[in-house]
DNA sequence: TTATACAACATTAACGTTAATGTTGAGATA
DNA sequence: TATCTCAACATTAACGTTAATGTTGTATAA
């Protein structure tokens, strides 16, 4: 033991063993230029006296922390939770811890978020930004830390960044609700994230156009507040329509819920298609069709990406596209 | 600019201000024996030029990382996601980052969690154990790191833990029940966190024993296999059995949603409570009644107990159990 | 036999920060 | 005037690890 909080360093390795502390560091590592016998014989001292690396001291050496920050919008959100749960098994197999940061989608918050992250000196940063003129944003552009944007996507963006096919989603939705007969239909959006909400509306309306329906029968809307999204469902059921788009599978059971409580049936009164799949991952909503995004994959691919920008952070940047299919449900 | 990453050290500032490191660290620190004028302008220095602390160095040094770690099972389950988010804030408020593990509930991850957790030299840990004899809580008791238990408890621990009062929660999901006119009962469980599930089991027959229900009125089932449980849902229900308590909020909405598809109504052919509270978070799924542990407070409480526990090791332990009420919905 | 090569270690310095202690000069005190 | 005090800084060393470079003794090649 010694000062160390009472921790075991490699001194006292070396202390035990008779060897130097660099010899003790390149053993445990298992380094060239050490025989197979003291090797072994140190290894097994470190074990008996419960040796544990100080990560601190090795990353401010080594200039490695083998620790990604993600900063996601609120873990109250299964869309980002089961994202934060992917990507930490991925960045897991590859040996990387993750430091979760939520940004509560405000500015300031994400900023601290990124301060603190730069702080630590993550090796990379996977973020969910606000927008994409949020300070944040531009620290880490000028920061020189790898960071990839999740789910995110601005035309012109020469960030790196993984997202999925929105506008291929929103017309496979809108495909699958003509396809089960419906001709009146609408899109709702609770929470806006602006580029995503307005590629799913596009593929909506190009799978509505393509099967003839007039434009009159094909609506939007954005609105937060509960009292008026159910007044709006009541208008546009009143009005004849069947099927509705919800921006994501979390707002879609919010307002399946809405509607259940005010005595409408789902499906029966409306048919909803929602977005992410969720439901792949979360076993116990309500099963719904939905977009699949493949949040696996897309988790999956960030992570790659935020390597090989580690590994070589002269490489291209990449803008990178994930295929969407619908999966049907019910 | 120098080695570190291109990015400015406490050396840079120091010598574009003609101080020494030492006396830059005082002035970004706050510390006495610094004039005010040098202060300012140091600090001012520092900004200008983007310093970010390099918290590696400064916790080797001091020994502190201002940084917690949470291994929780798995961020998939709302339940630990959103205990995540109010952990995060609470220790956010004190100063406290947050580097979240999953356990899956697999006792070798756990324990890799904490090895990494404990490498990383975080300043505490909390965590929700697989079981009280999994070898990371061994490991834990023995590391000297400061640590809390979340939402585990069990008879005889003398490790800090906070907690809620399962057993009260049982009792007044029962009274709940049978205050709705219910005379048959279940309780079912899926995933059996042994001890709450056996605390809760046990005040919920009390409720029952209370108001006088005979024994054979009060089912109890442990299941995870769906089709099992579909399978005992229907045979409870043929038997009679109109109140159904469930271990917690996302078993009891993964309960409704086979019930529902199976063609069964709910409420209406079974009453369901659940245990959590989560909806008081988490806003899309089927409102239901439910026990209120009040997890915001439970994050607060393990935020404060590790608090106090870092700045005085020989502190007695503490055990600490959260009272609990009934939110009735619909 | 002597030079060479190499395995197996040791030595040194550094990562960026901070705690502990030292120094200095100006003003206050006797 | 000599001593003391103290504000405001500087110097030194250390946190635990690792990269780069040295050193040694033995085995091999010429």
């Amino acid at each position: 033991m010694s000062k160390n909080n009472g921790r075991v360093t490699l001194q006292d390795i070396a202390r035990a063993t008779g060897f130097t502390v660099n010899t003790v560091s390149r053993a445990l590592k298992n380094k060239e230029d050490i025989s197979r016998e003291t090797c072994l014989k140190i290894q097994q001292v470190a074990r008996d006296m419960g040796y544990v690396r100080n990560f601190l001291a090795s990353s401010l050496r080594s200039g490695r922390t083998k620790t990604l920050a993600l900063i996601a919008g609120s873990m109250m959100n299964p869309f980002y939770s089961v994202l934060t749960d992917l990507i930490q098994q991925e960045a897991g197999r590859l040996g990387y811890s993750v430091m979760v940061f939520c940004s509560r989608e405000e500015q300031d918050t994400e900023l601290q978020a990124v301060e603190n992250a730069l702080s630590r000196q993550v090796d990379g940063i996977l973020i969910t930004p606000c927008s994409f003129d949020s300070p944040a944003l531009s620290m880490l552009r000028s920061s020189g830390v790898p960071f990839v944007l999740l789910s995110r996507y601005q035309e012109g963006t020469r960030d790196d960044c993984v997202y999925c096919n929105d506008e291929e989603g929103g017309y496979l939705a809108g495909r699958h609700l003509i396809d089960g007969g419906h001709r009146h239909l609408a899109m709702l959006t609770h929470h806006q994230v602006v580029f995503s909400s307005r590629e799913r509306f596009t593929g909506f309306r190009r799978a509505c156009r393509e099967a003839g329906l007039p434009e009159e029968n094909v609506r939007f809307a954005c609105l937060e507040d509960p009292d008026r999204i159910l007044a709006q469902l009541k208008e546009w059921i009143a009005e004849g329509i069947t099927g509705l788009f919800s921006f994501c599978d979390v707002e879609a059971w919010s307002t399946i819920t809405l509607l259940e409580s005010a005595g409408f049936r789902v499906p029966g009164d409306l048919t909803v298609v929602g977005f992410d799949n969720i439901l792949g991952y979360l076993k116990f909503p309500k099963p719904i069709s939905s977009i699949d995004c493949c949040l696996q994959e897309e988790a999956r691919a960030a992570i790659e990406m935020i390597r090989r920008r580690i590994h070589d952070p002269s490489l291209p940047q990449q803008q990178l596209c994930l295929p969407v299919s619908l999966v049907s449900r019910v």
